[in-house]
DNA sequence: TCAAAAGTGTTTTAATTACACCCATGG
DNA sequence: CCATGGGTGTAATTAAAACACTTTTGA
């Protein structure tokens, strides 16, 4: 991990050449190294998580937001973030991995769900995307179902489930919903990886409660990808996708608002990649 | 960016109020604020890049890969990798952004063509990784057409290309290709990602020279994912799927070894995203 | 002239699409 | 009993896989 292979600061004093010539590994030499080890002779660098955690709502694809109560970019709708706790102190204990931190700091607007999705996004450094210092931020993305309001948090004036529509991924300067720092570039590439993921994965039931039905699952395709789908077609290409969903033997409530059959209901099958997969360009 | 609407330690000192309530964006306010702003009141963590540079010799897929001259983990293969410069020091001007870091720890062991695709892998932050302290890896891949021998550089005893056959990704433990930290589990994870790429991208040219025939393509499908593909029906599919190659009008040098037709020349197509992609699972 | 590699033709098979139609339910 | 949405049948289109075959070159 870490430095690597050579790296500038990677080592402290002059090599201890141990006899060995070109060095093969050596535990013993290894023990006595660390123990005279001083962790803080590094250039330090501020570590952080985003979240952006991304639901449908009313038949609309969301992404939660806060809006800034704080200095810098006070007022800006900004993604769910914290600094990475990277050892124990006052604040609490230490974030064992990343996905730990972006769990709690995504804990502090919503409660979530037993099953959730979560994935790496990418890490942002570029030298001025915070005006204060020099922050390097490791993205996630969250995949939830319709979940309740969030609740503010001590940073920010409100908290809500935006529809990313209205936010314009990267454009949208100048905006009532321009988003701090380069969040915009964040959510956007979050978005992106969404739409492709559900070509060739069943991450789309990450969407969804437990038992869902078929309707359901073309709704986060149609609210995802922004078209419709044929729903004969997707239907049937669904249940030929093995390992997609499982019929559950139940039946959803009710039909249509303005009556209609009632739906079979499914789970999530057990299949993480679909074969073959769901291309975007169909109508 | 950075630590979005929450975080601990996100704000130094009570919220200003400036009289706006919940607080609307506000330029000036913030100006003020940056002016007082202190970047040392933050829990550092160490930042670094490792670089998974992969290329294709002599049929064989491989990794550049140094064997470490110090401690910790002195003896083993690792990645080529080094810390971060979040800002300009004695050291050298600080990393404009996370890319420019990977490509400088990778031009200190290999000289590198114009072209080079470079993609970020991930981060890996576990808090056991190092056993020196708190390191966060921004990891990186590299793809490259083969590439003179490297250098072996400050802190490596040598460097090589190396088949990542012989590695066995993540597994290999007390093999003599055993390698550092966590650098088996990023190696793999780089494997899996040029593998999974190869079938929608048209990402296998940047592992070739400007020009090339379409059996060294099929060579590079072959070499990565591990198996034979049909030669006819590849050559073909490739044809047919606009934007991948483009006719040079040239022809190779000559034909195999045991004589045979001379194959036609293809430079690179504009396409990045392959319609319809190219499916693994085909003898 | 023979073997090796490049490249084309053609048949078989499978997946996708489009469109027609039946089923179940609410108003 | 009819509008609405769920679900199935089936033919037309298109892409993939398998296999046979021609072309070009080196030894």
């Amino acid at each position: 991990m870490s430095e690597g292979i050579d790296g500038e600061g990677a080592t402290q004093g002059p090599p201890r050449e141990t006899g060995q010539g070109a060095g093969w590994y050596d535990a013993d030499d290894e023990r006595r190294f660390l123990a005279d080890y001083d962790p803080n002779a590094f250039a330090p660098a501020a570590v952080t998580v985003d979240v952006v955690a991304l639901t449908i709502r009313a038949g609309l694809p969301r992404v939660l937001l806060g809006r800034r109560a704080r200095q810098p970019q006070r007022g800006r709708w900004a993604l769910p973030g914290g600094f990475v706790r990277a050892r124990a102190g006052s604040a609490g204990p230490a974030d064992p991995d990343l996905p730990d931190a972006a769990l709690r700091v995504l804990t502090e607007k919503t409660p979530l769900p037993a099953e959730i999705h979560l994935e790496q996004l990418g890490t942002y450094g570029a030298i001025d995307r915070d005006p204060r210092m020099r922050v390097i931020s490791v993205a996630y993305m969250v995949l939830a179902p319709d979940l309740p309001d969030p609740h503010s948090g001590r940073d920010t004036a409100e908290a809500a489930w935006v529809p990313w529509t209205a936010l314009g991924h990267g454009e949208g300067a100048g905006t009532e919903h321009e988003l701090a720092f380069d969040h915009a570039r964040i959510l956007g590439d979050a978005v992106e990886r969404a739409r492709s993921k559900l070509e060739y994965t069943a991450l789309a039931t990450a969407f969804l409660p437990p038992a869902f039905t078929i309707t359901a699952l073309r709704g986060v395709y149609e609210a995802v990808w922004g078209h419709t789908l044929h729903a004969a077609n997707f239907h049937r290409k669904i249940l030929a996708t093995p390992g997609f969903v499982e019929d559950t033997g139940e039946l959803a409530e009710r039909g249509g608002a303005g009556g209609g059959r009632r739906a079979r209901l499914y789970r999530a099958g057990g299949a993480a990649l679909l074969h073959p997969p769901l291309l975007r360009g169909s109508p």
